[in-house]
DNA sequence: CAGTGTCAGTTCCCTGAGGGAACCCCAATT
DNA sequence: AATTGGGGTTCCCTCAGGGAACTGACACTG
C-alpha cells in the first residue's frame, strides 16, 4: 500500500488506484496478460526487486485480480488473470493508446494490437454504453451518485 | 519520478505511467477535470502533502498534461488540462467504471456521469476504432510494432 | 502605512517503502 | 550426496512521502 490509503475515499478512481496504483502493478498485470505468468519471468522481464514483486503479487491476489496456482508437483506457481483482472486490461489498453499517441515519437508504437473481430491492427475508442456515441472528458457531466459521501 | 524510471522502456503503458503513474497524480488530474484548479483547493480536497502536490503539479506541467496560468495580478495560478491532459481523462473514466463495477459495493457508485449526447447517466465501453465492435483483453493479439526494441 | 489575510509554494525533520544483493527452502534430477 | 532451479525472504541503505512550520508576493483594511 502507498503511504496514504485511498481505499476509503468515496471515489472509484481512488479505489481503483488502491488496487493497481502502486508502482509496478500495472506492468505486472501487462506481463501476466501477455503470457509471463511466473515469478522468475516477471522479475527478469521487469527488472523489479524480488521483494517488491512478491508484495505486488500478493496484493493483486488478495484483491482478486490475479489467481495464484500450482503448475507442478514441485512448489511452483503461476499467476493468471481472474475475470476481475481481465477487465482491468481495458485500462491497460487505454493507457497504451494514449502513450502510443503522445509519447511514442518517431519510432512509432512499440506494440500493435490486432483485433480478432475484424482482423485489423487497431486501437480502442471510448463509447457510451447507452447510446454508442463517443464519450470523452468534455462529453459528460459528473453527478453525485448513491455511494457519494453525504457531507455536512 | 518513481524509484525506477519507466520512460525508457519500449512500452507505451510504462511510458504513460512515467507521466501519471506516481502516487496522487491521477487524483490531481481528476480534481482538475471537475473544476478544482487551484493549489489550495487541490491540497484541501485531497489531503495531500503540499510538498508532494508541488512536485506532482510541476511534473504534470513539464509533461504537457497541465498548463499553469495566472488568474490574478497577485501571484496566483491555476492549473488547467491541455489537450494532452484532456485525453488522459479517458483513462480516468475507465478506472472509474472498473471501480464502480468491482469495488463500489452496496452503496453504489459515488459519482455518476451524464452523457451529453444522449442525456443519460451511463458509462464507457471500449470499441475498436476500425470496426466499432467491442475490444477487450481477449479480443486482441499483441504484435511487435515499429517502435519495438530489436533484441538479439 | 503598519497590520492582516490569502494563495502558492519551501523548508525541515521523520518514517517507511523501494532497490539490490545475498540467502533459504523445497522437490526433482544425476 | 550433491546439484539445480523456481519461488520466494532477509538484510541494509537510500530516497520519496507525510506533516507541520515557515516564507514571499500582493491586496485590502483601519
Amino acid at each position: 500500500m502507498q503511504r496514504t490509503d485511498f481505499s476509503k475515499m468515496a471515489c472509484s478512481i481512488a479505489r481503483t488506484l488502491d488496487v493497481i496504483g502502486e508502482p509496478w502493478s500495472p506492468l505486472v498485470l501487462r506481463d501476466v496478460w501477455v503470457g509471463l505468468n511466473r515469478f522468475e519471468q516477471l522479475q527478469a522481464d521487469l527488472g523489479i526487486s524480488r521483494k517488491v514483486l512478491t508484495e505486488r503479487l500478493n496484493h493483486l491476489v488478495d484483491q482478486g485480480v490475479l489467481e495464484r496456482r500450482p503448475y507442478d508437483r514441485r512448489p511452483r506457481y503461476e499467476y493468471v488473470l481472474t475475470a476481475k483482472g481481465t477487465e482491468l486490461v481495458d485500462l491497460l489498453m487505454v493507457m497504451a493508446g494514449w502513450g502510443d499517441k503522445w509519447l511514442a515519437g518517431e519510432a512509432g508504437p512499440p506494440v500493435l494490437y490486432r483485433h480478432h473481430a475484424c482482423g485489423e491492427v487497431s486501437g480502442v475508442e471510448l463509447r457510451c454504453t447507452h447510446c454508442g456515441e463517443p464519450m470523452h472528458a468534455n462529453d459528460v457531466d459528473p453527478l453525485p451518485g448513491p455511494g457519494a459521501a453525504v457531507s455536512a
